[in-house]
DNA sequence: GCATCTTCCGCACGATCGTTCGGCTCGTCA
DNA sequence: TGACGAGCCGAACGATCGTGCGGAAGATGC
């Protein structure tokens, strides 16, 4: 790895975290070559544009995701241990790095401002929503889950517990988010449960 | 009315309109009076600060979704027709003017951000959990919910499943979004009948 | 009908935004 | 050793941010 990846790389590590708690808008180069050490001039010369800078932490944190949350489920054995493994990860990536999700803010940011990002937004969506629905459909090939229960239901609906987890730890810093997130998931997986 | 008064009514209301879509950190006092067709500093008046008037947007849109929402299922028959009421008028407002909700917005832009702003979402939050949950209390006195539910509990994932609709219908554009919701609202209800 | 007070404007401020450009300092290879 | 390209910097750009000031209009009270 050359100089130039390098430092992109310690950029982007760097901007990932800002992004996580001021969102992906709020994330300014300024601040960003502040944070890292740098010229404004410098760093910028890494990505060619703000909105290209954007797209690489977008890109960096969905490689991010899927080390720490997608792969370990994956490797969990079938059906509903794999769901909550995934549900595991999930919440121990937020809890252990003392921040927000940039996904679940840049959703709400760009969800009404058309362009590559929000394009990407939904691209990334769209990929965890099948990754659930499939992780479900294994479920119910292994006979956990009932055959008439809807996949892509079953995503949807444990990604809203997810946004409530979100809401209950980051704003309100409730101190039983996570207890209260486990409720709604094991109720989900009661329904879904043969 | 006064003249005064009147034209901060005016304002607030493209203010509200502006932060359901882009934001309440968004919203710019140059966009805003261009919208208004004002000037900067002749808007700016009426307000002392920008985040004076972020909070007054906030004051206004929590009185709009009292009088939208809240009400309408207060009116409404106790028990389970209550909290379908309260959805129903909670999606209904968010159809017909197409635009997010400026609390989901700001509640992901300030969760990071101490200051009178957070602790107003903070608060209203509570509030409406609140209200949920009584909606909820009233409801199992009434027999038609099991006493040994946690209303609280009740509250935290009916704000969930909201939350996932504002995703669904915001960002992925959705058009099963409402039948979605409904279908969670439904297993949500399922699970706490008597 | 005049004095006063509110409402609103034009203008300007310092700061910061994303972005460009020219040049300096290196390590690399001929 | 000398040419070269990559990496980074300082300075500056036009635009926009939130915010003040002084003064016109217009409404209001006597």
């Amino acid at each position: 790895m050359g100089k130039g990846e390098l430092t992109r790389q310690t950029v982007l590590a760097a901007a990932a975290a800002i992004a996580d708690r001021i969102g992906l808008s709020g994330l300014t180069i300024g601040t960003l070559a502040n944070q890292v050490e740098m010229s404004k001039s410098g760093l910028f010369g890494h990505f060619r544009s703000k909105e290209a800078l954007q797209l690489a932490v977008l890109a960096y944190a969905r490689e991010s995701f899927v080390d720490a949350v997608i792969r370990p489920a994956i490797a969990a054995p079938r059906g509903e241990r794999r769901v909550r493994t995934l549900v595991d990860r999930w919440l121990a990536v937020c809890l252990e790095r003392q921040a927000g999700c940039v996904f679940v803010s840049a959703d709400t940011e760009f969800d009404d401002q058309p362009g590559p990002i929000r394009d990407q937004l939904v691209r990334d969506h769209r990929d965890l929503m099948e990754s659930i629905a499939q992780m479900f459909r294994t479920g119910i090939s292994e006979g956990e889950f009932r055959p008439d229960a809807d996949p892509e239901q079953f995503a949807h609906d444990l990604y809203g517990v997810m946004l409530g987890f979100f809401h209950a730890h980051r704003l309100m810093r409730d101190p039983d988010a996570v207890g209260r997130t486990w409720r709604a998931v094991d109720a989900l997986l009661a329904n879904a449960r043969i």
